[in-house]
DNA sequence: GCTTGACTTAAAGTACACTTTAAGTGGTAT
DNA sequence: ATACCACTTAAAGTGTACTTTAAGTCAAGC
């Protein structure tokens, strides 16, 4: 699969992937005649890579978890501590995301006809506790 | 309550806050001796901002749903679809989390000694459709 | 065979969201 | 009363994550 064909099935610009390859956030790709040939293992780390962005990590986050244990098997401990806390820190953004969407929804059924409103009358009272 | 003790309350540096107003996303709280005092319509401002970016949107995703309406009465039309559109969005990205974590806990329960190995063997069959 | 367009590189540029700096003010504790 | 620390400002600096640019290569269709 050659970048063009990646980056329309990822959404992800050609760019953006070159730049994962550059800053060795992904291996790099076997070239046939200069261009990259992607495999499914690569397509894995790309969507891996995008979902762990969406989940808030930074690239270097990312890159810890995606090489870990990758080249040495007894580093595999020390992915799986970090790996739980990912867990974590997904189940607090999870929370932070309910609740935005439950402001977001007692903002949107209430009959107040200014946010300042909606504020006096207590429809804020589960953003600040 | 004084600058301080907002940003101890809600976790967020002081010169955040500042920035925040400088930039128009909260509005400029009234000074006591020059110094800001800040009131519940504020701090609920603040915890909505967090809230917001932790759902992914930009600041100025967040300025206009918390501008709209506030100032005009006949916005709020606008506002709620906006708004709508936004809870769409928050549920994207909490498919996003959900999906990650799966992977996470996929790679958790595998016996695997590699990465590598793990994707051979279709641990990763959530990731790419 | 020649045009088209996707690909290649390195390097510079951009956007967002703060964060730090420098210089100064003001209320509180010893 | 004096030291201290949180506060004030505007402006410059920082970090992250790309994105764009410029110059060039290469395979496929007309």
């Amino acid at each position: 699969m050659k970048i063009g064909d990646v980056s329309a099935k990822l959404g992800m610009p050609a760019s953006t992937i070159r730049y994962y390859e550059k800053i060795g956030l992904i291996k790099p790709q076997h070239r046939v005649s200069g261009r990259r040939e992607f495999d499914e293992g690569a397509l894995f780390a790309l969507e891996f890579i995008r979902l762990s962005q969406a989940a808030g990590f930074t690239i270097a986050e990312t890159k810890s978890l995606l090489d870990a244990y990758t080249t040495d098997p007894s580093a595999k401990g020390a992915w799986v501590s970090k790996a739980q806390k990912k867990k974590l820190e997904i189940d607090i953004t999870m929370k932070e995301l309910m609740q935005m969407d439950l402001i977001l929804s007692e903002l949107l059924s209430c009959k107040c006809v200014s946010l300042t409103e909606c504020i006096e009358k207590g429809v804020t009272r589960y953003a600040v506790s």
